[in-house]
DNA sequence: CTGGATCCGATTTGATACTG
DNA sequence: CAGTATCAAATCGGATCCAG
């Protein structure tokens, strides 16, 4: 059984440890929105239904501390800040997606249905 | 953006619906441990460290009330109780281990060194 | 042996208001 | 525009005791 420690946090597995890095609830719909396009602050908020500030502007926080993706400021008025997804995030987005994959599937075993987009 | 409720919960996307099924801190362990050989309850217990009864229980309950494993009870003095995969639970390990692969290489690019098994 | 029941603290997330 | 600060609610998981 492996075991280990990062920052403080023990962990039993490598999956855990994959999952505090990029889980939750909001990271990866983060990620997903930046795999091919920079985006604003103000961009990511409208897109993502129901986030809040405080759990944007955290997770924006902690993906990049982690190098997941960089943040560019701009000297202007009003403010301006953009979001692109750096090479460590490019990789995260390809699990992203099999697990999105994976989900889809079960869904579809479960019998969910996805509303349409309005 | 799709947008979907089961069980009275509401979900945004497919990633959170596939993680509320096998994600949390025991499940995966649980589904890997059962991958290629049937086991019970005690044995569970002895091998997932730091598990508490009350996690193990309640784990193995949802995974099999969602169909990812099954239970079987022997009448016997003292009571045994076998734990087994089922073909969705199979499709589920091949996630885990996605996920696994991409911790391992994420603990690599962190510097994340795992400890030996005692 | 295989759990269920209860209590409780820690962590995560949400609501709301406010600021450079 | 792009966030902080504060407080509250919900969820998760651990500890302990008990039971068929």
């Amino acid at each position: 059984m492996p075991e280990f420690i990062y920052k403080n946090k023990l962990y039993y597995n490598p999956v855990e440890f994959a999952m505090d890095r990029i889980g939750g609830t909001w990271k990866m719909p983060i990620l997903w929105r930046l795999k091919e396009k920079v985006m604003r602050y103000g961009e990511l908020k409208k897109d993502i239904p129901r986030i809040t500030d405080k759990m944007l502007a955290s997770q924006l926080k902690e993906l990049e501390a982690e190098g997941f993706i960089s943040r560019k400021v701009f000297a202007e008025v009003p403010p301006r800040v953009e979001y692109r997804i750096t090479p460590r995030g490019k990789k995260a987005i390809r699990l992203v997606e099999q697990i999105r994959n994976y989900g889809l599937e079960l869904m579809h075993e479960f019998g969910v249905k996805q509303e349409k987009k309005k």
